[in-house]
RNA sequence: GGUUCCAUCGUCUAGUGGUUAGGACGCGGCCCUCUCAAGGCUGCAACACGAGUUCAAAUCUCGUUGGAAUCACCA
């Protein structure tokens, strides 16, 4: 039988993190066996539906290169992929279920809205459940709105194994006779669940481990149903810190904020693999197409993992490195906007992409660029380098006579300039070299040394720069 | 509160009875160096606690403490 997963988001219209590594994970399981990965949409609350939500979930997953086998956009075999499409297949197993005895029409008021918060845990004893099938029927047929409800009549303890956390035991007294499908017709993720996974032949069933209570649920429903319930592969969350979710509610990153953080998508899926697995291996680095070579659900961790923002830049950090200087320089140019066309941009990237972890970091570097930022004389004073005001300025001089006749503007060229006149002159390379930094760029640090910011603004605002730093020396 | 689950450096983790408890991020130091980075080397840093079992426990058992989840016509 070959292996099939489903990743089955709601359309809230925010993939945030602990869903994309769900996905991942949904994703590695079926890929590393060489089956298939399944979209599915969980859109049976209405009120939370958002307009073009879809649309961020497909964009995140195609850009990630999760892409899926089946799904609402491109079908299937086992379609309809979204769930209120789905509407008259889960009405038609409930009324089945009910046949069977795993469920009961329910014609209670809707308590949700009015819940207390502080009121104390009963468990709800529905008086329909004694109401004849008969007899609910004919109520049915009059018009009256109901539910159906799931029974719980088995006693003892329900045993289910999962891949992550082993063998599990629950009582069945502590399951509740939940709401399988609701006065709209839809179904709840309780039900939905159940017949979705089966009807579309899913092997593994992955999901975040608040689903480990109701499993036996779940359970009994196959079980009615007389199926095969799939094999359960329940992660622990991803964690903010050790208390809370990782969340929207926190104003925790989603993908997509990061992504416009200047992180890059590979790196962000390869730092959230790690969190809640391993490979048993030293090895950190790993592109999709790695992970699914490696990836076993077996080494995946029971106990919930906080996200770590400094890794996770590292990780980019990396990525960003191992880029070519093309593909870097590419990814740079957005952010380059503001600059005057005649910054030598190319130079620009190479010195910039040892030097950020993220792209977002780009603007505060290259700040200077655009426009030679105030500074207070009292900076070319500088004890390591061996510099004051007076050295500054005769360094300045006599930087600013040899660079005007330079006519090969690179770095090296330009170095060797500089140096050359520190040796005529009797100066240690850094106090030629301080100066024209603090000239070019009004700052104590730079991307690059003197010479790379020469070569970034190029001959004629050097020398600009220079002469401007002088008159006010 | 009932139930279920979890527990190794600050963080992510390796470890399945015998290890100097390993790696990574972060942090400190050194080297390199026209500053800052990058790169190389290096240091600090953990088995929550208490009983057992055993010649031997981070690893097994029990308890304690701490934490999480769940108990919706949300998923």
């Amino acid at each position: 039988m070959t292996t099939r997963t489903r990743f089955a988001p709601s359309p809230t219209g925010y993939m945030h993190i602990g869903n994309l590594r769900t996905a991942l994970y949904e994703y590695l399981i079926a890929k590393a066996q060489g089956g298939e990965f399944i979209l599915r949409i969980e859109d049976t609350d209405q009120k939370r539906y958002v307009e073009g939500a879809t649309d961020i979930i497909y964009a995140t997953l195609k850009r990630v290169q999760m892409l899926w086998d089946e799904g609402p956009d491109i079908g299937g075999p086992v379609g309809p992929y979204v769930q209120s499409e789905r509407k008259p297949i889960y009405k038609e197993y409930a009324d089945k279920l009910v046949e069977l005895g795993g469920a009961h029409y329910c014609f209670c008021k809707d308590m949700s809205d009015e819940k207390d918060e502080n009121a104390p845990i009963v468990k709800f004893d529905d008086p329909c459940k004694h109401i004849s099938l008969d007899e609910a029927k004919k109520r049915i047929a009059a018009g009256e709105p109901y539910v159906v409800r799931q029974n719980i009549n088995k006693k003892g303890t329900s045993v289910f194994e999962d891949m992550v956390y082993g063998k599990i035991e629950i009582d069945y007294d502590e399951l509740d006779e939940g709401v399988l499908l609701k006065t709209d017709g839809l179904p709840t993720y309780n039900f939905a669940n159940v017949i979705d996974d089966h009807l579309m032949g899913i092997t593994h069933v992955v999901r975040g481990n608040e689903y480990i209570s109701s499993t036996p649920k779940y359970n009994l429903i196959y079980e009615a149903f007389g199926w095969e319930p799939p094999v359960y592969v329940h992660v622990p969350p991803v964690m903010k810190d050790a208390q809370h979710k990782l969340s929207k509610r926190n104003g925790d990153a989603s993908f997509q904020d990061l992504v416009a953080k200047g992180y890059l998508p590979e790196a962000i899926l390869n730092y959230i693999a790690l969190l809640g697995w391993n490979p048993g291996t030293e090895q950190e680095i790993f592109s999709i197409d790695e992970l699914k070579q490696v990836f076993t659900a077996e080494r995946l961790n029971k106990s919930p993992a906080i996200f770590d923002g400094d890794k996770l830049k590292w990780m980019n950090g990396v990525y960003i490195r191992a880029l070519s200087l093309d593909e870097f320089h590419k990814q740079a140019l957005p952010y380059y906007k503001d600059l005057p066309a005649s910054v030598n941009f190319k130079f620009l990237s190479s010195v910039l992409q040892p030097r950020v972890e993220t792209l977002g970091e780009i603007p505060a570097e290259i700040d200077f660029i655009k426009k030679m930022p105030e500074y207070p004389l009292s900076l070319y004073q500088n004890k390591k380098m061996k510099t004051d005001e007076a050295i500054a300025k005769r360094a300045l001089e006599l930087s600013l006579n040899a660079l005007k006749d330079v006519s090969d503007w690179s770095n090296e060229a330009l170095f060797e300039t500089l140096k050359t006149v520190a040796a005529n002159e009797g100066y240690k390379n850094g106090q030629i070299l301080y100066p024209v930094r603090v000239a070019l760029s009004g700052k104590e640090t730079t991307p690059g040394g003197a010479t790379e910011l020469a070569v970034i603004l190029g001959k004629a605002e050097t020398l600009k720069r220079l002469q401007d730093a002088l008159n006010i020396l």
